[in-house]
DNA sequence: CATGAATGAGCCTTCATTCAT
DNA sequence: AATGAATGAAGGCTCATTCAT
């Protein structure tokens, strides 16, 4: 059972909101409903019908992002080089999160405020989890790590790439990054086909 | 040449608000100037006299300890051993980012309010510059990493220990999390004696 | 001339809404025509349509108990007793204001927004004329009271009897309030055996 | 030890403040501290900085006249006319409930905003309650009524006396049922004189 | 130097009412 | 008739900063 559908208008203005937010986003601003309202030319209450928070708000912006990673996730279970496809999801993982700066708010907030937002994100952190335990199972990863770690580790990550970075450089960082700390994740040192 | 002495009572002020200022950090109270003239019970425009924005009074807080990091950078100049050097050097400035709130703020931001601070963060980064040249000519750690990289990547360890920890576990994983880091930036593996 | 019927469905809307309001007011919850609809599942626009006004809501509400008193008004008046017809009159009164929030509100509004409150007041209102001059004229009742003054007095009563009492001992405080207002209003003292 | 003295000028404020207030209780319009900036024309905040909430600045306007209820008590307990001291306190206590808006509110609310409301507050009570163990003990009182009802009661006739009347009746409408009232609080009926 | 009163922009949120669907 | 999305005025409160005393 899904929600009932929105009237077209009513869609229309939920498209805008979301656009506005996107936007802000993008540039770093912080999400303010009034001035969404203000910049989606609609009166505030409008905003607030369909976001009643600005979480809210922002975790709809996040969740094509959360989607696609999910999607992404699904796949890497297929792979069955463990070693690559724990490296491939975790890149693509840093690659959104440097990228999209409406995840890591999302991603490490201790609550969320759609119900959405936690399907996704337990989905994503049970991917992460049976990735790892295939690479742990395999011998491939160090054994002191857990799933707890990946999240942490993988934020950790996005916000050393967003430390005197351009946005220009910022994503080549973040797999630098990644990269650094995954050859100390690998026990073997069969580095560069081991990816 | 040092900034003119303060006045008996003016020192005394400028103490009050750092202290106050410092068990707000502690508390992880966002530094607002009214809200410490209220506890330091002393007008707003003493404290501003002394300090003109909150960036100005957070460095003053974290400068202590920056010299206490930059200290111990000297005396990690003078080992020998470039690994356990460059480590015992991450070590200490990992566990105070973790420790002490004052100091990711001040480390991340890309300019600072205070010439000291300047001077500090420089000297800093000209000891972990040194201690990575070394470890780097040592062979000890990977070639790729430059000197650069160094402030991000602490910052993101310090970042990555605090989402979803407890101020109890947090040194703690903070260590295990700068562990699982330099075992990929050793090239070589005889990980316990090479630190 | 009464008002058409409604259709069934509408008026089954209009069950719903009051019943919803009568919750409510028993609660203590201002009533809120968007709040309402929510609550009675119904869109805003129906409840709008069926009562223009919150205060018409409110006298919907209150009318069948207004619609009490006066039956009961009729039935003290065939009471030939004028100093108990009185008490009794007033004692009801007073319960029922003390009991039914809708009722206090309106009984001191100086305009009603539906005719059918009006008609029920002033019914009151000439009962209450009736039963006190009846009272005077028995020379039961001290003679500066007018009637103007019997609906004021009750709702002070009633507000008396809110102030500072639980709903727990409400009605029995308003009693007790009412007794006393009472035997003031007795020219004779032979109490309990005139009322 | 009072407070501290305001400065010249913050004590011109404050007075505009309390005087716009005042005006605005007098014309039973709502205290509302934006609007009061407005009309004081004086910033928002310092309406806020010098009363923290509406109730706090409703129970300043009021204050000068809990204060002279207050001294008039003093002098009611000096009449060794136990009737009349009472009568007279509670004349007083109508009188300046119906003449002056602010003091219903606040000798109605549960908890006081300033310390200083709750001190008048419990000074008129406890004279209240002199008053009326006086009159009871010379037999003067029914012995039904505490001082728990006396104040209920008082808002009880003032409101009454609002109910349906004009500015220009209202005192002596109050005063009406204050007797009306009375004449069954005593015992004895030696009316006119007693009083 | 110190004080702290004043400022007012700025953000948040609610709710009565209208009107297109 | 019914619906419920949209509106936006209105009110609440905070806080960085200035400046008269």
């Amino acid at each position: 059972m899904t929600t009932a559908p929105l009237r077209k208008d009513a869609a229309r203005n939920w498209e805008r909101i979301v656009a506005v937010a996107r936007d802000l986003v993008d540039e770093g601003t912080p999400l303010q409903l009034n001035d969404i309202a203000r910049r989606a030319e609609l009166g505030v209450g409008t905003v607030y019908r369909h976001f009643p928070t600005a979480e809210a708000l922002l975790e709809t912006v996040a969740t094509p992002c959360l989607e696609a990673l999910a999607t992404h996730g699904e796949q890497a279970l297929a792979d069955d080089h463990p070693g690559r496809a724990l490296a491939d999801f975790l890149a693509r993982t840093i690659e959104a999160q440097v990228t999209d700066a409406s995840l890591s708010p999302v991603t490490a907030a201790p609550t969320d405020a759609l119900p959405r937002t936690t399907e996704l994100k337990q989905a994503l952190w049970s991917v992460g989890d049976e990735l790892l335990g295939r690479a742990r199972d395999a011998g491939v990863v160090r054994a002191d790590l857990t799933s707890d770690d990946l999240v942490p580790l993988m934020c950790g990550i996005a916000y050393a790439a967003n430390v005197h970075s351009t946005p220009a450089t910022r994503i080549e960082t973040a797999r630098r990054y990644l990269t650094t700390l995954l050859e100390g994740v690998y026990v073997q040192h069969t580095r560069s086909d081991s990816l």
